[in-house]
DNA sequence: ATGCTTGCAAACAGTTTGCATCTAA
DNA sequence: TTAGATGCAAACTGTTTGCAAGCAT
Protein backbone atom coordinates (compact mmCIF):
# COMPACT_ATOMS: atom_id res chain seq x y z
CA UNK A 1 0.00 0.00 0.00
CA UNK A 2 2.92 2.79 0.94
CA UNK A 3 5.51 0.97 -0.43
CA UNK A 4 6.82 0.59 -3.34
CA UNK A 5 7.80 -2.65 -4.48
CA UNK A 6 9.72 -3.96 -7.69
CA UNK A 7 9.23 -7.37 -9.67
CA UNK A 8 12.45 -8.93 -9.15
CA UNK A 9 13.63 -12.33 -10.49
CA UNK A 10 15.08 -13.22 -7.41
CA UNK A 11 12.08 -11.95 -5.73
CA UNK A 12 10.15 -14.50 -7.43
CA UNK A 13 12.43 -17.47 -7.64
CA UNK A 14 12.42 -17.09 -3.41
CA UNK A 15 8.57 -16.82 -3.07
CA UNK A 16 8.31 -19.75 -5.69
CA UNK A 17 10.96 -21.78 -3.49
CA UNK A 18 9.02 -21.33 -0.27
CA UNK A 19 5.41 -22.32 -1.84
CA UNK A 20 7.63 -25.83 -3.31
CA UNK A 21 8.29 -26.78 0.20
CA UNK A 22 6.24 -28.75 2.09
CA UNK A 23 8.07 -28.76 5.12
CA UNK A 24 9.51 -25.42 7.27
CA UNK A 25 12.93 -24.78 5.48
CA UNK A 26 15.23 -22.47 6.89
CA UNK A 27 16.84 -19.64 5.33
CA UNK A 28 19.53 -21.20 4.25
CA UNK A 29 17.58 -24.01 3.00
CA UNK A 30 15.48 -21.55 0.96
CA UNK A 31 19.31 -20.09 -0.61
CA UNK A 32 20.31 -23.59 -1.55
CA UNK A 33 17.04 -24.39 -3.20
CA UNK A 34 17.02 -20.49 -5.24
CA UNK A 35 20.36 -21.56 -5.65
CA UNK A 36 19.63 -24.01 -7.46
CA UNK A 37 17.68 -21.92 -10.50
CA UNK A 38 20.13 -18.85 -10.26
CA UNK A 39 24.15 -19.87 -9.35
CA UNK A 40 24.66 -15.79 -8.57
CA UNK A 41 21.43 -15.12 -6.02
CA UNK A 42 23.24 -14.37 -2.65
CA UNK A 43 22.27 -15.05 0.91
CA UNK A 44 21.56 -11.51 1.56
CA UNK A 45 18.58 -11.38 -1.06
CA UNK A 46 17.00 -14.10 0.27
CA UNK A 47 17.41 -12.66 4.11
CA UNK A 48 16.25 -9.63 2.48
CA UNK A 49 13.01 -10.89 0.78
CA UNK A 50 12.38 -13.81 2.82
CA UNK A 51 11.85 -10.87 5.78
CA UNK A 52 9.80 -8.77 3.26
CA UNK A 53 7.89 -11.69 2.36
CA UNK A 54 7.14 -12.48 5.99
CA UNK A 55 5.96 -8.26 6.96
CA UNK A 56 3.48 -8.73 3.64
CA UNK A 57 2.33 -11.68 5.34
CA UNK A 58 2.93 -13.59 2.05
CA UNK A 59 4.70 -16.07 4.61
CA UNK A 60 5.25 -16.43 8.57
CA UNK A 61 8.20 -17.35 10.40
CA UNK A 62 8.51 -20.19 13.38
CA UNK A 63 11.14 -19.40 15.63
CA UNK A 64 12.82 -23.13 16.14
CA UNK A 65 16.21 -23.59 17.28
CA UNK A 66 18.87 -23.82 15.31
CA UNK A 67 17.00 -20.45 13.08
CA UNK A 68 13.73 -19.18 11.99
CA UNK A 69 11.88 -22.20 10.07
CA UNK A 70 9.52 -20.55 7.17
CA UNK A 71 5.90 -21.21 6.02
CA UNK A 72 3.88 -20.72 3.51
CA UNK A 73 0.64 -18.61 4.98
CA UNK A 74 -2.07 -20.72 3.54
CA UNK A 75 -3.99 -20.42 6.97
CA UNK A 76 -3.15 -19.62 10.76
CA UNK A 77 -1.74 -23.09 12.26
CA UNK A 78 0.30 -24.92 15.22
CA UNK A 79 3.45 -26.10 15.00
CA UNK A 80 5.34 -28.96 16.61
CA UNK A 81 8.97 -29.20 17.36
CA UNK A 82 11.27 -31.79 18.49
CA UNK A 83 13.89 -30.62 20.71
CA UNK A 84 16.55 -33.24 19.88
CA UNK A 85 16.72 -32.73 15.81
CA UNK A 86 14.77 -29.39 15.23
CA UNK A 87 12.39 -30.83 13.00
CA UNK A 88 9.07 -28.91 12.56
CA UNK A 89 5.83 -30.25 11.25
CA UNK A 90 2.28 -28.81 11.12
CA UNK A 91 -0.43 -29.48 14.16
CA UNK A 92 -3.71 -30.14 13.82
CA UNK A 93 -5.14 -28.44 16.54
CA UNK A 94 -7.64 -25.59 15.23
CA UNK A 95 -6.46 -22.27 16.05
CA UNK A 96 -8.46 -19.80 18.47
CA UNK A 97 -8.96 -16.69 17.16
CA UNK A 98 -11.00 -15.62 20.19
CA UNK A 99 -8.00 -15.64 22.45
CA UNK A 100 -6.44 -12.82 19.95
CA UNK A 101 -9.09 -10.48 21.14
CA UNK A 102 -9.48 -11.20 25.39
CA UNK A 103 -5.58 -10.82 25.28
CA UNK A 104 -5.87 -7.18 23.41
CA UNK A 105 -8.60 -6.78 25.66
CA UNK A 106 -6.80 -7.87 28.71
CA UNK A 107 -3.53 -6.13 27.67
CA UNK A 108 -4.18 -2.94 26.07
CA UNK A 109 -1.53 -4.70 22.79
CA UNK A 110 -2.78 -4.35 19.73
CA UNK A 111 -2.72 -8.42 18.86
CA UNK A 112 -1.66 -9.50 14.62
CA UNK A 113 -1.71 -13.02 15.34
CA UNK A 114 -0.86 -15.66 17.97
CA UNK A 115 1.17 -19.02 17.28
CA UNK A 116 1.24 -22.03 19.75
CA UNK A 117 4.64 -24.46 19.26
CA UNK A 118 4.40 -27.49 21.07
CA UNK A 119 7.47 -29.04 21.90
CA UNK A 120 8.33 -32.73 22.11
CA UNK A 121 10.40 -35.40 21.26
CA UNK A 122 9.72 -36.76 17.56
CA UNK A 123 9.67 -40.41 17.23
CA UNK A 124 12.59 -40.66 15.79
CA UNK A 125 14.43 -39.12 18.28
CA UNK A 126 12.61 -41.06 20.70
CA UNK A 127 14.25 -44.37 19.30
CA UNK A 128 17.36 -42.88 19.41
CA UNK A 129 16.74 -41.82 22.92
CA UNK A 130 15.67 -44.87 24.50
CA UNK A 131 18.98 -46.39 23.41
CA UNK A 132 21.14 -43.71 25.40
CA UNK A 133 19.10 -44.27 28.13
CA UNK A 134 19.58 -48.00 28.66
CA UNK A 135 22.91 -47.17 29.74
CA UNK B 1 18.53 -37.96 38.96
CA UNK B 2 21.10 -38.65 36.62
CA UNK B 3 23.27 -36.35 36.24
CA UNK B 4 26.15 -34.85 39.19
CA UNK B 5 25.15 -31.18 40.20
CA UNK B 6 27.66 -29.14 42.05
CA UNK B 7 26.00 -26.40 44.41
CA UNK B 8 28.62 -23.64 43.20
CA UNK B 9 28.60 -19.73 44.51
CA UNK B 10 27.92 -18.67 40.67
CA UNK B 11 25.03 -20.68 40.28
CA UNK B 12 22.98 -19.76 43.09
CA UNK B 13 23.36 -16.39 42.19
CA UNK B 14 22.11 -16.92 38.36
CA UNK B 15 19.10 -18.38 39.79
CA UNK B 16 18.76 -15.74 42.61
CA UNK B 17 18.77 -13.35 39.86
CA UNK B 18 15.98 -14.76 38.13
CA UNK B 19 14.05 -15.17 40.77
CA UNK B 20 14.02 -11.73 41.71
CA UNK B 21 12.99 -10.32 38.42
CA UNK B 22 9.40 -10.06 37.45
CA UNK B 23 9.47 -9.30 33.66
CA UNK B 24 11.50 -11.70 31.31
CA UNK B 25 15.36 -11.14 31.36
CA UNK B 26 17.56 -11.98 28.78
CA UNK B 27 20.64 -13.54 29.09
CA UNK B 28 22.94 -10.68 29.29
CA UNK B 29 20.01 -9.02 31.74
CA UNK B 30 20.80 -11.56 34.14
CA UNK B 31 24.69 -11.25 33.06
CA UNK B 32 24.53 -7.61 34.05
CA UNK B 33 22.42 -8.20 37.14
CA UNK B 34 24.66 -11.19 38.49
CA UNK B 35 27.37 -9.27 37.43
CA UNK B 36 26.23 -6.26 40.12
CA UNK B 37 27.05 -9.51 42.67
CA UNK B 38 30.04 -11.38 41.42
CA UNK B 39 32.92 -9.02 39.50
CA UNK B 40 34.38 -11.84 38.00
CA UNK B 41 31.36 -13.82 36.39
CA UNK B 42 31.75 -14.63 32.99
CA UNK B 43 28.90 -14.91 30.61
CA UNK B 44 29.51 -18.47 29.43
CA UNK B 45 28.51 -19.22 33.19
CA UNK B 46 25.67 -17.80 32.98
CA UNK B 47 24.81 -19.18 29.13
CA UNK B 48 25.51 -22.82 31.07
CA UNK B 49 23.87 -22.24 33.67
CA UNK B 50 20.35 -21.03 32.17
CA UNK B 51 20.79 -23.38 29.57
CA UNK B 52 20.66 -26.33 32.49
CA UNK B 53 18.30 -24.58 34.58
CA UNK B 54 15.82 -24.83 31.33
CA UNK B 55 16.67 -28.31 31.45
CA UNK B 56 16.05 -28.40 35.21
CA UNK B 57 12.62 -26.91 34.53
CA UNK B 58 13.39 -24.70 37.43
CA UNK B 59 12.90 -21.81 34.27
CA UNK B 60 11.58 -21.67 31.20
CA UNK B 61 12.72 -19.51 27.96
CA UNK B 62 10.17 -17.51 25.31
CA UNK B 63 11.91 -17.34 22.35
CA UNK B 64 11.46 -14.08 21.04
CA UNK B 65 13.31 -11.60 18.61
CA UNK B 66 16.45 -10.40 19.57
CA UNK B 67 17.35 -13.50 22.31
CA UNK B 68 15.68 -16.33 24.23
CA UNK B 69 13.95 -14.12 27.53
CA UNK B 70 14.30 -16.91 30.49
CA UNK B 71 10.96 -16.60 33.22
CA UNK B 72 10.88 -18.56 36.56
CA UNK B 73 8.73 -21.71 36.01
CA UNK B 74 5.71 -21.58 38.96
CA UNK B 75 3.56 -22.48 36.04
CA UNK B 76 2.62 -22.77 32.31
CA UNK B 77 1.41 -19.51 31.41
CA UNK B 78 0.93 -17.87 27.95
CA UNK B 79 2.85 -14.88 26.79
CA UNK B 80 2.94 -11.72 24.89
CA UNK B 81 5.74 -10.14 22.81
CA UNK B 82 5.83 -6.95 21.26
CA UNK B 83 7.03 -6.93 17.58
CA UNK B 84 8.24 -3.43 17.63
CA UNK B 85 9.95 -3.28 21.42
CA UNK B 86 9.99 -6.96 22.12
CA UNK B 87 8.89 -6.27 25.80
CA UNK B 88 7.30 -9.67 26.99
CA UNK B 89 4.69 -10.00 29.09
CA UNK B 90 2.72 -12.84 30.64
CA UNK B 91 -1.17 -13.51 28.88
CA UNK B 92 -4.00 -14.00 31.39
CA UNK B 93 -5.09 -17.04 28.62
CA UNK B 94 -5.26 -20.38 30.57
CA UNK B 95 -3.00 -23.38 29.39
CA UNK B 96 -4.93 -25.55 27.82
CA UNK B 97 -3.38 -29.34 28.96
CA UNK B 98 -5.75 -31.60 27.01
CA UNK B 99 -3.76 -30.07 23.94
CA UNK B 100 -0.47 -31.74 24.40
CA UNK B 101 -2.06 -34.85 24.57
CA UNK B 102 -4.25 -34.28 21.24
CA UNK B 103 -1.20 -33.40 19.72
CA UNK B 104 0.78 -36.03 20.71
CA UNK B 105 -1.36 -38.69 19.46
CA UNK B 106 -2.17 -37.49 16.52
CA UNK B 107 1.60 -36.98 15.61
CA UNK B 108 3.89 -39.51 17.28
CA UNK B 109 5.37 -36.93 19.34
CA UNK B 110 6.30 -37.22 22.95
CA UNK B 111 4.86 -33.48 24.21
CA UNK B 112 6.56 -31.67 26.86
CA UNK B 113 4.95 -28.23 26.42
CA UNK B 114 3.67 -25.85 24.29
CA UNK B 115 3.54 -22.09 24.47
CA UNK B 116 1.89 -20.10 23.13
CA UNK B 117 2.95 -16.50 21.82
CA UNK B 118 0.59 -13.75 20.67
CA UNK B 119 2.43 -11.36 18.75
CA UNK B 120 1.12 -7.57 18.49
CA UNK B 121 2.06 -3.78 19.30
CA UNK B 122 2.06 -2.88 23.05
CA UNK B 123 0.38 0.22 24.24
CA UNK B 124 3.78 2.15 23.86
CA UNK B 125 4.67 1.80 20.62
CA UNK B 126 1.08 1.54 19.51
CA UNK B 127 1.31 5.61 20.30
CA UNK B 128 4.66 6.08 18.77
CA UNK B 129 3.52 3.97 15.63
CA UNK B 130 0.02 6.69 15.45
CA UNK B 131 2.46 9.62 15.19
CA UNK B 132 4.88 8.16 12.09
CA UNK B 133 1.72 6.96 10.08
CA UNK B 134 0.55 10.58 10.53
CA UNK B 135 3.04 11.32 7.46
C1' DA C 1 41.98 -36.68 44.86
C1' DT C 2 38.35 -36.50 41.33
C1' DG C 3 35.90 -34.46 38.00
C1' DC C 4 32.27 -30.94 37.62
C1' DT C 5 32.70 -25.78 37.01
C1' DT C 6 34.58 -21.67 36.05
C1' DG C 7 36.71 -17.61 33.30
C1' DC C 8 38.72 -16.29 29.35
C1' DA C 9 39.01 -15.83 24.65
C1' DA C 10 38.17 -17.50 20.41
C1' DA C 11 34.89 -19.78 17.52
C1' DC C 12 30.37 -20.15 15.70
C1' DA C 13 25.73 -19.64 13.50
C1' DG C 14 22.38 -16.93 11.87
C1' DT C 15 21.40 -12.60 10.25
C1' DT C 16 22.11 -7.75 8.96
C1' DT C 17 24.37 -3.87 6.71
C1' DG C 18 27.37 -0.57 3.75
C1' DC C 19 28.33 0.27 -0.63
C1' DA C 20 29.02 0.13 -5.50
C1' DT C 21 26.51 -1.72 -9.25
C1' DC C 22 22.47 -3.05 -11.59
C1' DT C 23 17.74 -2.85 -13.26
C1' DA C 24 12.51 -2.44 -13.18
C1' DA C 25 9.45 1.09 -13.91
C1' DT D 1 16.22 8.54 -15.41
C1' DT D 2 16.03 7.12 -10.79
C1' DA D 3 14.91 4.94 -6.74
C1' DG D 4 14.48 0.32 -5.30
C1' DA D 5 17.09 -4.21 -5.52
C1' DT D 6 21.16 -6.94 -5.84
C1' DG D 7 25.85 -9.18 -4.72
C1' DC D 8 29.67 -9.12 -2.11
C1' DA D 9 32.10 -8.92 1.99
C1' DA D 10 32.47 -7.39 6.37
C1' DA D 11 30.12 -6.46 10.62
C1' DC D 12 27.10 -7.84 14.33
C1' DT D 13 24.46 -10.37 17.85
C1' DG D 14 23.48 -13.99 20.61
C1' DT D 15 25.39 -18.18 22.00
C1' DT D 16 28.67 -22.05 22.41
C1' DT D 17 33.13 -24.29 23.11
C1' DG D 18 38.19 -25.57 24.17
C1' DC D 19 41.17 -25.34 27.63
C1' DA D 20 43.76 -24.55 31.80
C1' DA D 21 42.84 -23.40 36.46
C1' DG D 22 39.61 -23.65 40.42
C1' DC D 23 36.77 -25.64 43.83
C1' DA D 24 32.81 -28.68 45.66
C1' DT D 25 32.42 -33.22 47.03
Amino acid sequence: MSVQRRNTKQRALILDAVRNRCDHPTAEDIYLDVRHRDERISRATVYRNLRLLEQTHAITCVKAPGGDRFDLRLDAHCHVVCIECGTVIDATVPYDKAADQSVAQATGFTITSHSTIFEGVCPACQARGQVKAAN
